[in-house]
DNA sequence: CCGCTCTCTCTATCGGTGATAGAGGGACTC
DNA sequence: GAGTCCCTCTATCACCGATAGAGAGAGCGG
């Protein structure tokens, strides 16, 4: 089969879903295509190109297509939603948060903005209330997701590890996560209610001004 | 001068804010050392563990003193100096947001979740409640960091990018940014202005929990 | 049909990376 | 003086991103 871009990027996708994005490398990819690595650099010019097309590739699954809010529909929640497809297309592959923070300049990254910015403004809200508000939200959403997905310390790192020592040294911080996951809340709960904070803030300040 | 762990992350520390995180190698922290670089493995077990040890360095500039707010100032304003501080730390040296990103249970993070859960949570907040501000604000703060300090893209990245269809693709992004950096501002304002929307939200979710 | 050019892939190689094995020096202790 | 432990060394591994430059093959103008 012809080796074009877009072969190039699935097979980096498919590649990051196997071995995470520090297993991304041009010769494993390369191997996966029946090619030899340089080959890779006539369709790109280096390694951040690759890795921005695999952000652009990972948000194209989730915002494929992407509309505005019924008119019906209070912008709040539409946000909200937006933000759980943001939070679901980083999920749905290993270091996808890693992938989009790294990524320079994502066109679909982009286009999310210009959705939601546009969307609070034709709602009344001033430009720049709009601006903040889309930017915390998405900043947060990266910022959880990217902690979501940081490895579990490894053998050696915890090899000094007392979590006798740990709780009491941090024991509200213990008892919050205990005391969360105790009735079955998920992580998903977890996102949902620090998202409603941020939302609920983007409330007041575009009430406060429209 | 004895080659301790001590001086290894303070060398460690200078090196990232020469070169960038990329730029911390074993081979030129250990030449900065005057070491051979097989010596550092001795001290550390492997490169994560580095790169946690910096992050814990480089919070500890910031938050070397932590205290509760006196009883008189609302934990909003107090909060909200503790991002700020939080940002600052992550600011004060290259790909600071990233250094802590990429740490692995840092103890001096842990330490500001403490003294901020804990506040909340003598203020009458719900520890439940408590859990989810403080973690919506530091991922927040730090997702935002990391934007922040993203490298602008490079020449190679920028080849095939043209200004006029961007904005005519994304008008209200590029009229958002524009619109931001007229008057004055600086970034330190969009900051103060994002997190804002976050503490209101978390004062509603206190309020009507408390 | 020839020869040119453009597209794409190749081999060979560079400098750099984290990490390990194992030798050995030096100080301190019995 | 012998032994032991701490710390640093040399040598080396497998792997990484990236470049130079050769060459295969298709298409096309003559």
């Amino acid at each position: 089969m012809a080796l074009d871009r877009q072969r190039i990027v699935t097979e980096a996708v498919a590649l990051l879903d196997a071995d995470g994005l520090d297993g991304v490398t041009t010769r494993k990819l390369a191997a996966r295509l029946g090619v030899q690595s340089p080959t890779l650099y006539w369709h790109l010019p280096n390694k951040a190109a690759l890795v921005t097309a695999i952000a652009d590739a990972i948000l194209d699954q989730e915002f494929g297509d992407m509309s505005p809010p019924d008119t019906d529909q209070p912008w709040q929640v539409w946000l909200c939603g937006l933000a759980e497809r943001l939070r679901r297309a980083l999920l749905a592959h290993k270091d996808g948060a890693r992938v989009i923070s790294a990524a320079q300049l994502s066109r679909n990254m982009a286009a999310v903005s210009e959705l939601a910015m546009s969307t609070l403004v034709a709602r009344g809200i001033p430009l720049r209330q709009a601006r903040v508000i889309v930017l915390t939200v998405e900043r947060f959403t990266v910022g959880h997701v990217l902690e979501e997905q940081a490895p579990r310390p490894d053998a050696d790192t915890l090899k000094d590890f007392d979590m006798h020592t740990f709780t009491r040294q941090y024991p509200t911080v213990v008892a919050a996560v205990t005391e969360y996951f105790q009735p079955g809340r998920t992580v998903d709960d977890l996102f949902r209610e620090c998202l409603e904070v941020v939302i609920e803030g983007a409330a007041i300040k575009a009430g406060a001004a429209a």
